[in-house]
DNA sequence: TTCCAACTGAAAATGTTTTTCATTTAGAAA
DNA sequence: TTTCTAAATGAAAAACATTTTCAGTTGGAA
């Protein structure tokens, strides 16, 4: 349930020379115990209350560091927002709520068999895949069951 | 090779009661005969050599529009930013090139069986997905061969 | 301890997209 | 044709996420 995963944090942090600082520190463990995925201001707010006198531009910073370190996984919305989230080691995806915003990541995304097709069909040569899916969560799905048959009881 | 598209979008506007308007026709005529995706900026710029009065909240609004009634498909991109091109008929998704912008549409995504694993595995129901492919497209392929080899002969 | 590249926050700038609102227009009805 | 009205428009301003700038601060190597 916890997740071991901001001590890997800390350690690529000096594996690349970069400073693991008290902003960084409340950004990191605010992403690795979460289980949805954050916004930039939404992660913020949070570390706000551990670090009050943390600017939203140093989560924006952190936030592409940990990124391009493979720390984390920007989760892309439809209407250009990203959210953030702990990224598994290696190649994955998530598969979002679009009520409550839990996140479940999954890795077998097997997009290889396409992508080689298409190469081959089309002469492009692919090198980034963006997948994205969103739904209803199984929570969700059922307290929206719930309130259909309550609706039409009435 | 060249867009038959543009007749259904008009037709589609008249049955869903919407107003088929110089502006709407200018930025019709302009996602329907590219090849390429388009920002709204670019295509508020090329449409206003049609129309020069064209603002670009009515650009934004007529993609919208589109977008809804289903005649054109937006791209998303890594930055948050959104292009706009015509959409085939039914769902597909585009390959991009990162260097030039050249789009091609394909349409057999097969995320199927991906998706049924999942909601099987997870109990999500998943009713959306965002699927974006990108590289470079054979001709920018080739010219940053050509432009490799040169550059090793010297 | 010293030292400096890395890091920080405030403020301002940027770029995209949305809202507001007074005016115009497409096209249905008379 | 003319009338009428919901739909559509553009200018301006606002909203919003994100980036840049810059002067000061700090982690951590030496
Ligand atoms: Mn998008
Ligand atoms: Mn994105
Ligand atoms: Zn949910
Ligand atoms: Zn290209």
């Amino acid at each position: 349930m916890s997740a071991p995963i901001s001590h890997d944090m800390r350690d690529g942090l000096r594996e690349h020379r970069r400073k693991l600082t008290r902003p960084r520190q409340a950004i990191l463990d605010i992403i690795a115990s979460a289980d949805h995925h954050l916004t930039p201001a939404a992660i913020h707010k949070r570390a706000r209350k551990k670090y009050p006198h943390l600017g939203l531009v140093t989560v924006y910073r952190t936030l592409d560091l940990l990124t391009e370190l493979g720390y984390v996984q920007r989760v892309h919305f439809d209407d250009g927002c990203h959210s953030y989230i702990a990224a598994p080691h290696g190649h994955a995806h998530h598969l979002v709520c679009s009520t409550c915003g839990k996140a479940q990541e999954f890795s077998d995304c097997d997009l290889d068999a396409l992508i080689a097709t298409l190469q081959r069909k089309t002469g492009f040569e692919i090198s980034v895949h963006m997948l994205e899916l969103m739904g209803r969560c199984p929570a969700c799905a059922a307290s929206q069951k719930a309130l259909t048959r309550q609706a039409r009881s009435q």
